[in-house]
DNA sequence: GTATATAGGATCAATCAAGTCCGATTAATC
DNA sequence: GATTAATCGGACTTGATTGATCCTATATAC
């Protein structure tokens, strides 16, 4: 499962709506400048953020997007998910029809695993923490337990 | 990342191999129809294969494929990264040029923790203990350790 | 020398990623 | 209410990648 564009975008996008939250509505154009995201693209992604549920969007004048998940609350995993849909490391897993062969199972069990382990690393990590590291500046890192 | 086609394959061609080491040199046809790879195409992934050293190519009449890396210490991470490249979750982790910004490690952190994670997991599991799962049949199964 | 079998380069169709363009729509403001 | 600001959302483009297949060259057993 490799992160794309549209994924990393909305990484960076929660981050700056997570770091102003007290701001309220901020417009996608100052978004975009501030976090190095293609204007138009980060149309395309805040769409299916605001599906997800994660942001509200509000058009017309003074329009942007507004974070309406607590950042305590809102995971890596569940961005990443409603961006780029359910992680998965190979089609076997995600569609078992694709690979009717019965004993390779051995070897879907590890991968089984390994999908396992990064969701729940990415599950284990909240906008809240990024933010906070962030703020901090990268000097002060921590790499979290 | 995720596992290619080719990938797969290539577990498929070396578990056989791995179940049938003491017949030494195998065909790639037989191997093809056996798991259920199209013979050219495995063609190319031995290549690669044998480029990486990890089996040896015969060509010619009654030519064919052989394992030169014992199975206990051939794991699914020297296969994968031999077929699909080293594995990255991210263009950031792999080409941090690609990317000139400097606010965002602290999510490179968390990538970079998956990724290590992820490595782990396929460089502790070895040819030999899934030939042995698999010569066990499926409904034998134990996640190991 | 002939049959057998892989090497390796070229090619191809399908898919996907990443992004742009543009008319439609919505909302604030004068 | 007209204007202006701003996003929506579908169509489109471009480039890379994947998953093959085809064909000629080459190596080997017999």
């Amino acid at each position: 499962m490799r992160l794309t564009r549209a994924g990393e975008y909305a990484i960076r996008c929660l981050l700056y709506l997570s770091m102003h939250r007290d701001r309220g509505i901020i417009g996608r154009k100052e978004i975009a400048e501030a976090m190095d995201i293609p204007a138009q693209f980060l149309g395309k992604v805040a769409q299916q953020l605001a599906r997800a549920g994660i942001i509200a969007i509000r058009q017309g004048a003074q329009g942007g997007y507004e974070l309406v998940t607590r950042p305590e609350e809102l995971t890596l995993l569940s961005v990443v998910e409603a961006i780029d849909g359910e992680i998965f490391l190979n089609d076997c897993i995600h569609r078992p029809e694709s690979c009717d062969r019965q004993c390779i199972c051995s070897v879907h069990l590890v991968w089984e695993k390994a999908r396992t382990q990064l969701r729940e690393t990415l599950a284990g990590t909240t906008l809240a923490r990024l933010a906070e590291e962030e703020a901090q500046g990268c000097a002060k890192r921590s790499p979290g337990p």
